[in-house]
DNA sequence: TCTACAAGTTAACCTTGGCTAAAATACTGT
DNA sequence: ACAGTATTTTAGCCAAGGTTAACTTGTAGA
């Protein structure tokens, strides 16, 4: 079976198809040029290419944090993937320059390694507590803004940023 | 270059600390436990898995509605990909009963593939208008909700519409 | 100390999603 | 009708990200 049956989103749609598909977005509303379209698409890829990346460094980073050091072991655990995986992994992210470390020993981070951390880690603060303000649960919330913040751009980085702050000041 | 390093987004942050990190997500803030954590990643890799067959599906649909057929050539262009890409994606969406055609001849949706594009499609209008609705402007919305689309749950998605509306009823 | 168990690595395999180049099929205009 | 062009498919290549199984290394306890 596949994911998107799960999903069911369908159902929970049909009482109110006017708040969905206003007018300029309904059946009439024309397709981008051919061009345009692909560079969106460009985009995705692009993002799917360092997603993964940008998500063991921010979890050494993490581990290194909380627990003083980032062990294969902690990082396939928390990943949900084998130790093998991480092994391979973490030897691109060597070979990028991102990771540093010796054989069997724990893993460090690069300057380069650090700075992609530290850029992550702000991305994903802010969807998460924008999700947050916005009134979605933690649970939630925190699966979502997973999946979210690498597709993120700046400019509505800032409009989240603005948003939960504005919220934050509400609630005060 | 990475990818990441185009985005310099920390230069833009470093004004502004205290915005990006309130207490309960700063340095302090606990790891979630392991199998909690995993289940994240995991949702995520899930999201990935169909993604791209949603793309097409949705694609498909947005021709056959616009254009009157869906054809290869015209995916290819769309998706910024090469024809033979195209032939072996719509290949796996044939084995997955999503897409039925002809050898050499244009493609069309089955059933689940209708179903497919129509949830792929409503959840696209949401997060786009969403994202308009915020303030984000009509091309970073384009491209964020591309990438986006496939990683907000349900519960946000009703939050984004429910937003969405009392904003356009504001503007009235 | 040395033995067992835990942790990390390597090898061999799979699928997906890209690519190019070449072959097969469909379409169009004279 | 058929020659030439456009479209689609096939074959062969690659890298990424996953797997299991077997091997190596590190570490703690008797």
């Amino acid at each position: 079976m596949l994911p998107y049956e799960h999903f069911g989103y369908i159902g929970a749609m049909t009482d109110s198809p006017n708040d969905v598909t206003p007018d300029r977005l309904c059946k009439a509303d024309a397709l981008p040029p051919s061009d345009q379209h692909a560079q969106q698409y460009a985009a995705v890829r692009n993002a799917h290419e360092t997603e993964l990346l940008e998500d063991y460094v921010e979890l050494i980073a993490d581990l290194l944090e909380h627990q003083g050091e980032a062990r294969s072991t902690d990082i396939a655990a928390r990943m949900g993937v084998s130790q093998a995986t991480v092994s391979k992994t973490v030897t691109r992210l060597k070979s990028l320059g991102l990771v540093s470390s010796k054989p069997y020993r724990s893993l460090f981070l690069t300057e380069k390694g650090e700075a992609m951390a530290a850029m992550s880690h702000q991305r994903h603060a802010i969807v998460l507590q924008f999700l947050r303000a916005l009134g979605v649960s933690d649970r939630t919330a925190r699966i979502d803004a997973e999946g979210m913040e690498h597709h993120v751009s700046q400019e509505t980085l800032e409009i989240m940023q603005r948003y939960t702050r504005e919220q934050g000041r509400r609630d005060a």
